[in-house]
DNA sequence: CATGAATGAGTCTTCATTCAT
DNA sequence: AATGAATGAAGACTCATTCAT
């Protein structure tokens, strides 16, 4: 490897080979920009291709179909990270009321806040006209969810903190408040009628103190 | 139904006039259906005038355009049921506790159970290629949901049962659930992986113990 | 039904009428004419279309696709007429040896002289490319064909007039020459180089003999 | 293989020189392969290129078009074996039914078995869309075959042994069979629809019989 | 009023061909 | 000479909308 003061060694130096490894990127960027915006339906392949400066034919190069790029900018976005907050989960050490603030919290921060958020939106509007997309949104984002919710509220009923519930429906109580703020924010007020009174960050901390008031075992 | 002696029941005007009076409400039936089972762009208007047993050009008589007769259905289907409910809220007698498990549960029977939840998650789909709509539905059925809550939030509030709470966010711990449940359900899978191991009343239960577990004041 | 002196009864009064019961004939006249002339792969829907008069969409209306067309048009010109050919050999009283003249004769004058003999070399061509069509069309046209000269073949040996033959192989000497006519006529030479010279009823004449000579139990 | 004094074997000029003039070769036979084997329009260069072991650009640094290259193909591989074939008739000592036996079994061997009965398919396929080829094909490969018949014919006449026969269409009791199996082999059973139950050996031998039969002069 | 035949713009996808490196 | 990333023209098929009858 050569010495820090020549050229960063793995910047190729040819136009060509940059731009080829940045294409893929600029796609996914740009499909997730559309996707959200105008649902995966009403988004033209030939509109994503310019907003990465590319052409149609290019866009085939890297994805083989519309589909497979949805695919892709799924898994960029969402599914590629259950892994980290797998290792995050496992190596918290603080109180299981700790933890599902601090997921309430970061979920906020990482996903809810972000374009991301709006995969699910649309998800949900064209799961009917895209059935293996709905499939694979359910095996790549849906199930890992629930598990990661399921697996905090078993910590906290093994470690004596959180009551015994019904696992089966008792995922709901996280998921349905935090599923409500995804599709909230990008929709035009249709389920948050005055949007300059509301405070995502106040959302989510009430919504947290109100599952745990439920959840958590009565210090008599 | 005209007396027999006015004029022959099957007097051709008599029966076209009819006829011809129902006919938008047949199809406005029919397009509820399809909208609601398969989505507004996944409908097609063939499939709509077949199912109200008229022919395509004749939908195009009383609905100049495929987003018109959308309108129309929406307007048709969502409107005020809230007189009824607010009646029914100012003359309950009983706690507060028992009227917000009151209002879980005939919600869900109510609204939830019915075909109008498809209408809210196409509103939700559509919103953004329907501003128009978007805000007629925000008027018409999102403001007096809340405004709903908030009532019932205040008068525990105002009775000494519920916690002083932040009215504008507090609303949401009620909605919310509601709302999921009723984008979850039509959604194969999307929201519940498993929906056989999931059961509607008992994640109403669920969710309005949550709720009161965390609004009502703590006897100490 | 009005009377003989009236309109003719069955020719529609309306233009639109007529035309739509003309339609299919004239998009399959159309469709044959280029299909022979180009392929099927090369024929573009649309040239199909704009030759009968019509536009894309119209085509679409009464051939769901192009492979539905392509096997349309080959019912219309050739698997159509078996039935009527089969009766033909049913009631023939002559000798078989007449019944295969007349065959090969007749078979020119209806087949091998018109455009359906296009038909086949297209088939041969475009075969590897469109299985689904090579399928149909060996169950329509190969397979009848098949067995309507092993009849023949069959008649002769009952009768005592052909020797006896490995019916198998032997079909092809009838086949194989009218094949061979099929594709040679519409090859700009590739297969009878000089044309000018090469009389097609002579040919089939001389096939028919040698084929004869072959079969025919010979009068000692 | 050079020798070891001469240059280092792995010199690149050596290597790449000898390489550089191989290419176009290797291209033809994969093209060859592959247009044999999938016809021309459904043959992509990028799989040519590839079997060939070059990049699609390479393919083009030697042939200017798709149309070249099978321009190309057909004239490396459909050229004079029509000298050896001459040379063979000329010294054949036997009787002309001999012969002829000879050639339906020769022709069958070296090439009716072979690839280049791929290659006349092709050309029957493709003639339309390349007329220079064929005109090409015509003269290089259609004329030559046909003479050869005539002479075998002719010689069978001039010696007392065939009857005396229109040779303009008598070429064609020899030329169909071959070239209807010729034909036959490569077309999913679009010929043939049962081809576990045809041997070619004994169609081969079949015919022959045939033809024999019929232009032998009868020895009363 | 009612019909339904006709339209044609719109969309994804393929693939021969080019050209900067 | 060789590469392979990029191009863009072309084609089958759909479906909301129109209009002559």
């Amino acid at each position: 490897m050569p010495s820090p003061h020549s050229a960063p060694p793995d910047t190729p130096t040819t136009r060509r080979g940059r731009r080829k490894e940045a294409r893929p990127g600029e796609l996914l960027a740009a499909a997730l920009d559309l996707f959200v915006e105008k649902g995966f339906a009403a988004t033209r392949v030939d509109e994503v291709a310019a907003h990465a400066g590319v052409s149609k034919g290019t866009l085939f190069l890297y994805f083989p179909s519309k589909e497979e790029l949805f695919k892709a900018v799924v898994r960029e976005n969402i599914s590629g990270r259950f892994a980290e907050w797998d290792v995050e989960l496992e190596g918290f050490t603080g109180t299981s009321s700790e933890l599902l603030r601090y997921c309430f919290q970061t979920w906020w921060e990482r996903v809810g806040a972000t374009k991301a958020s709006g995969l699910a939106k649309l998800m949900l509007s064209e799961a009917n006209n895209f059935p293996e997309l709905a499939h694979f949104y359910r095996q790549e984002v849906v199930e890992p969810g629930h598990d990661l919710v399921r697996r905090i509220l078993q910590r906290g009923m093994d470690r004596g903190e959180f009551r015994t519930v019904d696992l089966e429906h008792a995922v709901y109580l996280v998921l349905a408040p935090l599923m409500f703020l995804m599709l909230a924010q990008p929709t035009m007020g249709l389920c948050i009628p005055c949007p300059e009174r509301f405070d995502p960050d106040q959302y989510i901390q009430l919504q947290a103190d109100n599952v745990l008031q439920g959840l958590l075992v009565r210090a008599t």
